[in-house]
DNA sequence: CTCAATGCAAACTATTTGCATTCGA
DNA sequence: TCGAATGCAAATAGTTTGCATTGAG
């Protein structure tokens, strides 16, 4: 979390950004917790206790953390899209409760690798690439 | 394609739909072509031919074709859903060129199986997936 | 004749933008 | 002071829905 909030720093240093009170809330929010947050999500949690905080001030400052590389955009096909801290170098993709919606995350290097040759036969470079796994979580599976 | 026609005869048949001619057209247009198409894609290229037809009308019955197992909703995240003709027990991934916009399909069942393991160590049961590669194509690596 | 389908326009939802005001450097 | 940031409201874009009319069975 601090590399998190260094390189943010940098990043707004560099765009020639401010510091600001709002920002610096919507950015220990969006860190302090494993969740996936969508804009309205992190908005309805702030306005808890920061009535004054707009949505608009959150969704900008999402984007702008994807744009400093220390969140990811995720989108599970339900509209909403989704918003995760990214710890440098690390990657993982997810699993995705149809029933519960809750997420899971996974990290499989051999199915990276894979992915690679794949490229490789077709003469792509990849940037980045999404795998979601969508089904039933353990939890719902017994419920089912 | 012919499967695709009389898989989904059937499930009109059971739903109690009823045939009609803009249906035949979009059904057969959809499966024509190799295409993602998005609703207003295949709106516009109908829509020479057949100036009277609806947005709507094509957005209904491409949501229905994909209700009737032949099609497949696909999201690359330009804010546009895409559907896809699906052969049954036909499934591929794609690679997306984040430059021209192509998309390439893939299959490698031993990315497959190796998803089943990780669904498996977590007690997850799985679905359906969604796996993009996003990057340069072969043909935008050059210019790049 | 009945009810599904159509085509149009309007509604909806998530996201983005314009702008007057506020506030950090 | 200067310009970035905010908060509100309005605009946008894709998708979905309501409804009067059309047309298949």
């Amino acid at each position: 979390m601090k590399d998190q909030i260094a390189v943010f720093n940098e990043c707004a240093r560099r765009k020639g950004l401010k510091n600001t009170s709002q920002r610096t809330l919507i950015l220990k929010a969006f860190l302090s917790s494993p969740s996936h947050y969508s804009t309205e999500d992190l908005y309805l949690k702030l306005r808890k206790n920061h009535p004054k905080i707009g949505y608009a001030t959150v969704h900008r400052a999402l984007k702008l953390f994807a744009e400093c590389g220390i969140a990811v955009e995720l989108d599970f096909g339900d509209g909403q899209t989704r918003f995760e801290p990214l710890t440098i170098g690390q990657h993982h993709d997810h699993l995705v409760c149809t029933e519960c919606g809750s997420i899971t995350e996974f990290s499989e290097p051999r199915i990276e690798e894979l992915q690679e040759q794949v490229a490789a036969q077709h003469g792509f470079k990849i940037e980045r690439h999404r795998h979601e796994l969508y089904g039933l979580c353990s939890k719902c599976i017994g419920r089912g």
